[in-house]
DNA sequence: AAATTTAATCGTAATATTGCAATCATACGA
DNA sequence: TCGTATGATTGCAATATTACGATTAAATTT
């Protein structure tokens, strides 16, 4: 065990995990944020920004274009990183679905 | 290692982290939305709907409790489980942040 | 009281994640 | 071409997660 069982749930429950998990850890989110300031950046710049070594910043940088999260492109010797938007549409579409389904409920609880 | 270094990362990066990793497993998006179908269930039903034993159900909701994404009262034998709200209005604020954050910068990526 | 229903917890196995040092690969400048 | 900058990859150790059977505990039913 120790393996999601991913066969057995929609497409669209897997697909809203993978994104959900890829911004799952705080230095993630912290890339996200840092983004969002500077709009672009390169590995290096997170590897100053973050308390982490330039293996573990590059590793969930992978993480997060792999969940297209990110997009990135060779830029010379270095990569550009920057968000991708539509990834956060669809979060953003995914939340506000739920509210106005738990706003359309009666009671709040039992 | 292995741990995850949240000493490192502001209270809002691990809380918002926090979140988003309970979130971040098939079986969890599908408590989600059966929730919202149902509004209200006890951990038997959602045995019956999911392809996990009960052990591992109990625990899943464990998770979504203590990340405060769910609420449970005891209903005499049963455990009664519902959505909690606030927890989704904070993603979804945070969302919607990030997407006006996205659309305020210049061009979309390097 | 005994049996049943409900679900939490324990113990364990398999796998995944996190983090880093070291190395490798590529692009650029001298 | 040789050195330098950049970052991806590899290999490893520590820890976390996922899943389940078995057990436990509490409330309800008979």
């Amino acid at each position: 065990m120790g393996l999601t069982k991913t066969e057995f749930f929609t497409e669209s429950q897997n697909k809203t995990a993978m994104l959900l998990k890829a911004l799952g850890h705080p230095a993630r989110v912290a890339i996200i944020e840092h983004l969002l300031k500077v709009r672009t950046c390169i590995c290096g710049d997170l590897v100053n920004e973050l308390p982490l070594a330039q293996a573990t910043v590059s590793q969930h940088l992978k993480e997060l274009k792999s969940a297209g999260i990110i997009k990135g492109s060779v830029e010379g010797a270095a990569v550009c990183y920057c968000l991708d938007e539509s990834a956060f549409e669809v979060l953003a579409a995914y939340f506000s679905g739920v509210i106005s389904g738990v706003k359309s409920q009666k009671s709040n609880c039992c």
